[in-house]
DNA sequence: GCTTTTGCATTACGACTGTAATGTAACCGA
DNA sequence: TCGGTTACATTACAGTCGTAATGCAAAAGC
C-alpha cells in the first residue's frame, strides 16, 4: 500500500469542515464543494474519502453522536468516583445544553441533522438509538437516589421521560435565543429539585 | 383591476403544496418547481405571487404559527367559559404534541423551520415573538391556581418555562418516535402534577 | 371600443448541484 | 527496478435551482 494515510483522520478533517459549514450556513449550504473549500482541499479529495454525499452525512451523524457521548463522559470523569445522581445529571444535562458559542454551533448541527433525519427514515434510525438508554440511566440514577432517600416518591421512568424533554425544549430554546442561559439553568434546578429532595 | 382574485387565498394555496412537500421530502425539497407541482399550477403563478423564494418561507412560517394560535385558541374554546387552570394548559400543550399523523406533519414543518431559522436571524426574529407571551400566559395560569389554593409553592415563572420545554421536548421525540404517545402525556402529567397538586 | 392593468404561461439564463471520468504523481511490495 | 495500488487533482456532464424576460388573454375603467 502505498502513501500511508490515516483514513479516518481524513474523514474527520472533511466532516470537521462540513460541521462549520453548516453550523454557520444550515445544512443546505452543505455541498461538496463548499465543505471542500473550507476543509481546504479538493472536491477530489472529498470524492476520494465519501463514495458519496449521503455517505458523508452519515459519517458526520456518526461524529456528533460519538463527541455527544465523550462530552457526557468527561465531564462525569471529572466528577470523580461515585458521585450524587443529581449532580452527576446535572452535570451531564448542563454539558449538552448550548451554553456557550462551542456547544450552540454543535446544537446547531445537531438540530439541523434533527430535521434532516425527520424525513429520512434511514438516518433516523440512527439518532434513536442513543435516547432509550440515556432515558434507562437517568431512571437508573433516580432509583439510586430514591433508595438512599435522596429522592422523592416518583416513577423513576416518567420523570426521567420528562426530565430529558426538559433538557431537550431548553436547548431548543437555548438555541433559538427565547430563553436566557439563567432562565434555562433556573427551570433545570426547578425540575431537578422537584425529582430529588 | 382586472381579475377579482383573492390574493390571500392563492398564497395560502400555495403555501398549503408547500408545507405538504416539506412534511413529506422535507425542507430542502422545496423548490418553487416541487411546490407549484404539488399545487397543481404552473412556476410562473408561483412567482406571480411570491416575487422571491425567500417571500414564500416567510409567509408559509407565518403560516404555520397563525395555525398554531388558532389551534389553541380553538381547542381552548372547545373548554367553555372559565376552565381550570390546569386542564386549560393541559389541553393546549397536548393540542400542539404531534400525537396524530395530522400534527405530525405539522410538526416535521415547525422542526424543518427552526432549523432553518437557526442560521437565518431574520427569520428567528419571527419566530421569536411567540414563546414569551406564552410563557407569560402559563404562569398566569399557574399563579390563578395558586391564590385559588390550586397549586404548588413554586415560581410562576420558572414552573412555566419548565413546562413549556418539557412540551417542546415532547414534541421532538414524539417527532422522532423515540417516545411513544402514551410515555409522553405520562411524562406530561406527571409534570403538571408536579406543579397543581 | 379602447386602453391599461392584472393573471398567468412559457422560456431562457447563469449558477450551482452530485457524480463520473480521467489524469498524474507518489509510494509500497516484490 | 518495476508493476500496481493508492491518493489525490482536474475536468466534464446532466440535472436542478432561483430569477428574469417575454407573451398573451381577460377584464375593469374610461
Amino acid at each position: 500500500m502505498p502513501k500511508i494515510v490515516d483514513h479516518h483522520e481524513r474523514r474527520t478533517l472533511i466532516v470537521d469542515a462540513l460541521m462549520r459549514v453548516a453550523a454557520r450556513d444550515g445544512l443546505e449550504a452543505v455541498s461538496l464543494r463548499h465543505v471542500a473549500a473550507e476543509a481546504g482541499v479538493t472536491t477530489g479529495m472529498v470524492q476520494h474519502y465519501f463514495r458519496t454525499k449521503e455517505e458523508m452525512m452519515e459519517f458526520a451523524m456518526a461524529v456528533v453522536r460519538e463527541r455527544g457521548e465523550a462530552r457526557i463522559t468527561e465531564a462525569v470523569g471529572r466528577l470523580g468516583p461515585a458521585p450524587a445522581p443529581r449532580e452527576l445529571i446535572r452535570t451531564m444535562i448542563t454539558e449538552l445544553l448550548p451554553l456557550d458559542e462551542a456547544r450552540r454551533a454543535d446544537a446547531r448541527v445537531a438540530l439541523a441533522f434533527l430535521a434532516y433525519a425527520a424525513v429520512r427514515p434511514v438516518a433516523a434510525a440512527s439518532l434513536r438509538q442513543e435516547t432509550p438508554q440515556l432515558v434507562g440511566f437517568v431512571a437508573d440514577q433516580i432509583r439510586a437516589a430514591q433508595a438512599a432517600g435522596a429522592a422523592a416518591d416518583v416513577d423513576p421512568a416518567t420523570a426521567a421521560a420528562g426530565l430529558l424533554a426538559v433538557m431537550e425544549g431548553l436547548g431548543i430554546y437555548l438555541l433559538t435565543e427565547q430563553y436566557a442561559p439563567r432562565t434555562a439553568l433556573d427551570a433545570l434546578d426547578a425540575q431537578l429539585s422537584r425529582i430529588f429532595g
